[in-house]
DNA sequence: CTTTAATACGTGTACATACACGTATTAAAA
DNA sequence: TTTTAATACGTGTATGTACACGTATTAAAG
């Protein structure tokens, strides 16, 4: 869909002004249908991504500090996400034994079995939604790095 | 700012999934920049959008319905951005004499002058941060648009 | 005219974001 | 050794997101 048509507005700036709002766009876009997907799960977009990134180390454990930095949202309260994720059972919680501030954090076998399906549902649901090519996709890609060139 | 850097992982399956987690993290990074430089003024980047909205119409009034429809994130909760915008004076509220059902908003002059001094700060961060060309931005809008093809 | 449906807005709740602050633990400096 | 700073996590508050539901008004059907 145009961004014209999406946001009701013709009058952009610039290219650069239109580009921001397209990216701002497409992200609400993308975090929407995936958030539809997951609903049948009982998981929020984040806790789907703490759940993955828990995945892709197990079994070795993280601290809190350590899933934070790997986040897409930086801002993201993360021992709040770990709150429900365990009271759904889908994670562990236990104190570190080389130093006690740490909390290590552990994926349970439930957690693997949701994530595993869940993400299945996803995967289908991009493949069907997304028509963009692999060589699209990398020119994507050198474009938004080269928007984030200058890190503030 | 590399993505692999950012997310601290290097494993994606696809360079299509690549950019999905790209298209997040860009969105993520804009947004942070715009609500630093928003703060000074007292705003939300929400309110802000709402804001430009209204005087994107201006002296026109606008309904809510109207600016829902023209938001960047359509789940956005237009009453109550409003509720806040109104505390601070910069909005102001009526019902509609053509349909009673309908509450029409119209930027006050505080929150034009607000709008217009944090418009010129937003700017000019984007040409300190930005350093992607025209033909650059028209490229990335092509690739966005052509991400959203497909209508779900 | 009365009933029913659609529309426009507002509210309530669960979860998330953004940020300030508090507490416990560890490391470093005086 | 005692004090101070840094670190890791958790909590509190305001705001925003997502969605269900309620109320008032308008339009349409019977």
């Amino acid at each position: 869909m145009k961004l014209e048509q999406a946001i009701q507005s013709t009058k952009f700036k610039s290219e650069v002004h239109k580009a921001t709002l397209n990216i701002l766009y497409t992200a609400w876009w993308l975090k929407t249908m995936m958030s539809k997907e997951l609903k049948e799960f009982g998981l929020t977009h984040e806790q789907y991504n703490v759940l993955r990134i828990l995945k892709g180390k197990y079994p070795e454990q993280l601290c809190v500090r350590d899933i934070a930095g790997r986040m897409i949202e930086k801002s993201s309260n993360v021992p709040r996400i770990i709150d429900r994720l365990e009271t759904k059972k889908l994670v562990k919680r236990a104190t570190s034994l080389e130093d006690k501030r740490e909390t290590v954090i552990t994926i349970t076998q439930a957690g693997i079995a949701v994530l595993d399906a869940s993400t299945q549902m996803v995967e289908k649901m991009y493949g069907d939604a997304f028509t963009i090519s692999t060589k699209e996709a990398a020119e994507l890609n050198i474009l938004l790095e080269k928007t984030r060139e200058k890190e503030v």
